[in-house]
DNA sequence: AATTCGGGGAC
DNA sequence: GTCCCAGAATT
């Protein structure tokens, strides 16, 4: 239980931060809108995504689906398109769904109650407060990963952020600090703390609005916060792909949606024994998952039957792409590159 | 409650 | 190499 003086000083810092954020907020293309479509686009974007690695794909995404309704009527292959290379492709699976989800069951208005929001598929906790915070005013602490740390700085709480009621309990916290005006601005605030001065590694306790008040800045134990006690396991796996050719055309195929690289393109994974003596040049790849490390073997097999490589690709549900044709599709990293240095 | 889903940048 | 990033869905 907070006494009354606690819950003052919790104030005191939550102004603290929203002072510092007028001023050293940063200046983002999505901070000028308050559209909860573009809001939304942008949340998505940047979940466990640097804001330099989303910032174009943001714009571009805005400048081909700049509404609701062109995001519902799009292909779900360009939708695709429009995030390759950004990863964590179900994320951009659930965007299309939920556009669709708006324009049936909210009457192709974007809804503006916290509990609807959250009815959207591939919205969460954290999306849902961020939008309705952002867009509608409403006092909802969007707790990531940046209140996490700050918090967990400041009050110097080893309460580990690996726990699954992490967020509940850092939400009570941050509720707390809330002003009761501009709480867009007061969730914008932290992300921006935790950017820009907050920071996991180095941070800049010097110039930090918050350290009179944090606890683990001054008992010197700032490293020793946030606690997380959940290690990430790597694992190994192997690939191996046909790249079947035929003059300036190849074979690819669309990936399910029940593993990595959700309904992305990919080369077939096997090919006829009549075709073994086709195989010439073979391509090793490494590349680095957050959670795997893959080593994809790559071989060419080199027709010279058209009619071969036609019935093969008809009989096994291929597509027949070119090196022109295949920017127009959206391809995992590793085979992008292998694509590319092919040209 | 634990696992899975990418890619890139900082250190 | 390790960790983290405007997290959410699935098991």
């Amino acid at each position: 239980m907070k006494t009354k003086k606690q819950t003052a000083d919790f104030l005191h810092i939550g102004a603290k931060l929203l002072a510092w954020y007028k001023i050293h907020g940063r200046d983002l293309p999505f901070r000028k809108t308050k559209d909860p479509y573009k809001i939304w686009i942008c949340e998505i974007i940047f979940q466990q995504t640097r804001i330099e690695q989303g910032l174009n794909h943001y714009e571009n995404f805005i400048q081909r689906f700049p509404d609701v309704q062109t995001l519902a009527n799009a292909d779900n292959d360009e939708v695709l398109l429009y995030w390759k290379g950004l990863g964590y492709y179900s994320r951009a699976l659930n965007l299309h769904h939920a556009s669709q989800q708006i324009v049936n069951d909210f009457n192709g208005k974007f809804p503006k109650k916290y509990e609807d929001i959250l009815k959207l598929k591939g919205v969460g906790k954290y999306t849902a407060a961020a939008i309705s915070s952002i867009c509608f005013n409403e006092k909802i602490p969007a707790v990531d990963g940046n209140f996490y740390r700050v918090l967990s700085r400041v009050f110097a709480d080893d309460f580990d952020i690996s726990d699954s009621k992490a967020f509940s309990y850092f939400s009570d916290l941050a509720l707390m600090m809330m002003p009761e005006k501009n709480p867009g601005h007061y969730n914008e605030a932290m992300m921006d703390l935790g950017s820009e001065i907050c920071k996991p590694k180095n941070p800049k306790c010097e110039t930090c609005p918050l350290n009179f008040d944090c606890l683990a800045f001054n008992s010197g134990k700032v490293q020793d916060f946030p606690q997380k006690s959940k290690k990430v396991k790597i694992t190994d796996l192997e690939l191996e792909y046909f790249f079947v050719e035929f003059g300036k055309s190849f074979l690819i195929r669309q990936r399910k949606d029940d593993f990595i690289w959700k309904r992305l393109y990919e080369f077939p994974t096997e090919i006829p024994k009549s075709f073994e003596k086709y195989i010439g040049a073979q391509k090793t790849i490494s590349h680095k998952l957050t959670h795997k490390n893959l080593t994809i073997h790559i071989y060419k097999v080199k027709l010279n039957s058209k009619r071969e490589f036609q019935k093969f690709g008809e009989e096994n549900g291929f597509l027949v792409s070119d090196f022109e044709d295949f920017h127009y599709k959206s391809f995992p990293k590793p085979l992008e590159n292998y694509l590319n240095s092919l040209i």
